[in-house]
DNA sequence: GGCGTTATTGCAACACATCGCAACAACCTG
DNA sequence: CAGGTTGTTGCGATGTGTTGCAATAACGCC
């Protein structure tokens, strides 16, 4: 829908002084992490980051990568939830905290913002106690379309 | 609450007769896991079941239990759903449908009932026309006694 | 610019889960 | 009970993440 994910905010100066405030160091995989992530709107698989990372850099392993991919997520570029299947899922430079919507039939995903999140499950957190990570939040279900089509959970004999 | 998770309807000869309707086999492999699964209450993750399993009978190999879970679940004698941590989560015969709300500070889980989560989810249907599948859906987040204890995701320094 | 400290990398191994395929064995039938 | 069908098993390989550890190389300091 909007732009093509080249957000402000993934600023490999800023990055670069965020990490040694806390010690850290600037290495030129992590540029090349934070470079393949500035291109990528959405959302990503863990294994589609590496992918793309080793189509600019074969010698990237993918332990570095998820390493990175931590220390980002500590500092706020990205959020990383886990996706009906199970496999994690990331999501670049989330402005506003917000949620997933995941259908098993069709793997569509839709994003559901943190009001409407809020609204869902504040009684959660008033009720329990219970603090939501809504970030790291996917639900799986059908969608209307999938749902329309056949009753059962992504299968369909013959 | 109630008993030990020996619980009526995991019943062999029953299952028997179901496979048998559906032209699948009895073996005394799936013999052996619906056992471990009669005698376990409440969740298991995947791999917790393999090492019941192998416990009672080294050969036993992963992909022949994890293919047994498959067709048990397709069966109703179980549900999935993925943890926190992105690993399978098993939840034996559960007699109402029932989420489930993940503390990831200390791994302790809760159910929640289908009403609370109808209750919550329902517009998200109405709404979107997207059918949450209750069963599958695990909320992450801090429990009451983790979030007095520390802020951050389960980070602590020192 | 050279040097020491120590965060980071890359490797190898492991953990969890899935899949293709050939051999096996439940089950049905006669 | 022997024989054929075909659903299942078990193996080995693959995919996705994680972890321990020794070697490497950023970074701060002089």
């Amino acid at each position: 829908m909007s732009g093509d994910g080249s957000a402000i905010g993934l600023d490999p100066t800023a990055l670069r002084a965020q990490l040694r405030d806390r010690g850290m160091r600037w290495t030129p995989q992590r540029r090349l992490i934070l470079d393949v992530l500035r291109s990528t709107s959405g959302h990503v698989t863990g294994s589609e980051i590496v992918e793309r990372c080793r189509a600019r850099d074969p010698e990237t392993t993918p332990s570095t990568i998820y390493r990175t991919l931590d220390v980002l997520e500590d500092l706020g570029y990205l959020h990383h939830s886990h996706g009906a299947g199970g496999r994690e899922e990331f999501h670049v430079l989330p402005a506003v905290e917000h949620g997933h919507l995941q259908c098993v039939g069709c793997g569509e995903s839709w994003e559901i913002g943190a009001d409407e999140v809020a609204d869902l499950l504040g009684h959660l957190q008033r009720s329990r106690g219970f603090a939501v990570d809504v970030g790291h939040l996917t639900i799986a279900g059908r969608c209307a379309a999938c749902s329309a089509d056949g009753a059962d959970t992504g299968f369909r004999p013959g």
